[in-house]
DNA sequence: TTGACGCCGTACCGTACGGTACGGTACATG
DNA sequence: CATGTACCGTACCGTACGGTACGGCGTCAA
């Protein structure tokens, strides 16, 4: 399986970027998180410790620096299949409810903070692919990847609609809510685990109210429920 | 009624800002919502037909003329109070309804994409209030003026919740969804009168059978309902 | 008429940035 | 050892920008 291809020589993975390369753009990473885009190529530089020269070579131009950085950020987070369990009302119930804390956690993240600036700063100008990729890997690839679980449900008998897209898209709604937008803008509320977690399973409540089989729906009151709020995430989008 | 001010001598509104500024303010603006915020001083000195001079002296440095325009923005949409209705369950329902069309065709437009992405920009770095002023402008501005109604409509039995601010985050929520981060990305996919429409019902639909009083809640069920969905808007926020 | 004022247009200045070139070094290959 | 390669550090270049200064012009009041 391993050494099929000669690592020491051609020590490029999949994502195409070498080791020296992936140092670099957590550097650029970095910076994203710490100052925005406000950094100059000579900054990457100096706090890379490698030459300006080795990072047009490798990128082509600063915003070819950024989008590499994007790039590898997001191959690095695809990691993490939810398994095609039996599905069951509590096993539905708990993979929304781990869904929605997971995509939480993420976006309440500075890493994800500080890419989605950077890409909605640069979707002004059409002559970027950042916002692409960022939605690519954000909002649309968490969508594929739950939407085979909706429908799942829907072929299991425990959740009835018409289009897996706007079911998602309301479960989108549900669990992010004002979070991301306020965070953009720079509100710095905290978002605790705890919090998180509460939030994770008013969502699934609120979106089983809305879409489960049940004749007549389940009114949302606070919590009573079972499943208990999953552990750490599963799963990771930008 | 009117000339109780000297309107001639001393022509600043209650915004601070005399006409030839409001004009200026106007073009850049337009210059944020043609090319986000990669615009110069010189750039909107010559749109505006006015002198470098001049906007330094105004505004005090490149930071505080888009300080002013997000303001200027701000205060010319803060027309439009929902009156006090007699309140109904299909008066509440339009309410909620036109607050959810409006509230979309707001962050759809081409303005409010333009402030905001340069509001989150700027978000990254401390030294800029624009992130503050669009948050209070608009998300903590339509939830300060939704929250009353949806208090007067529990005080009338047609509502059920604990907390106001919960309450309006999930109708924010449900009404939102994907579409300002997708737009704020790049994501051009286009919102029209009746899709909108659709959606506004849609989301007031979700939230009164999530929140509505009645036991058992109401399913969202497509359509089929009373109240079409409200002609033009009536208020407006970032 | 005279002066003060506000503004426009433009020239100017210092700086910082994107991008390129070059010398020096480590290493691998033959 | 000779040669080539990849990279680092730094110097360099052209440009564009933020911010300031100055001359000129219209307006209004005394």
């Amino acid at each position: 399986m391993a050494g099929m291809i000669s690592e020491a020589l051609q020590d490029e993975t999949e994502n195409g970027f070498t080791e020296r390369q992936r140092e670099v753009l957590d550097v650029v990473l970095g910076l994203m998180v710490a100052e925005g885009d406000g950094f100059s190529v000579a900054r990457i530089a100096r706090a890379a410790s490698c030459s300006k020269e080795t990072l047009y070579k490798w990128f082509g131009d600063r915003d070819g620096i950024l989008t590499a950085t994007v790039q590898w950020q997001a191959s690095r987070v695809r990691a993490g299949e939810y398994d095609r369990q039996r599905l069951d009302a509590a096993q539905l119930r708990k993979s929304l409810e781990g869904f929605a804390a997971n995509w939480l956690s993420v976006i309440s993240s500075q890493t994800s903070i500080a890419l989605n600036r950077v890409a909605v700063s640069h979707a002004a100008t059409a002559k970027s692919r950042l916002g692409q990729i960022v939605l690519a890997n954000g909002r649309f690839a968490i969508g594929e990847r739950l939407k085979p679980i909706l429908e799942a449900g829907r072929n299991a008998g425990l959740l009835e609609f018409v289009d897996s897209e706007e079911a998602f898209r309301a479960f989108f709604g549900l669990v992010g809510r004002d979070v991301q937008i306020r965070l953009l803008l720079g509100d710095d509320f905290s978002l605790d685990q705890a919090t998180i977690a509460a939030d994770a399973k008013r969502a699934a409540n609120q979106f089983l109210a809305l879409y489960g089989y049940r004749q007549g729906g389940v009114k949302n009151s606070g919590g009573a429920g079972d499943a208990p709020a999953a552990g750490e995430p599963k799963i990771s989008v930008i």
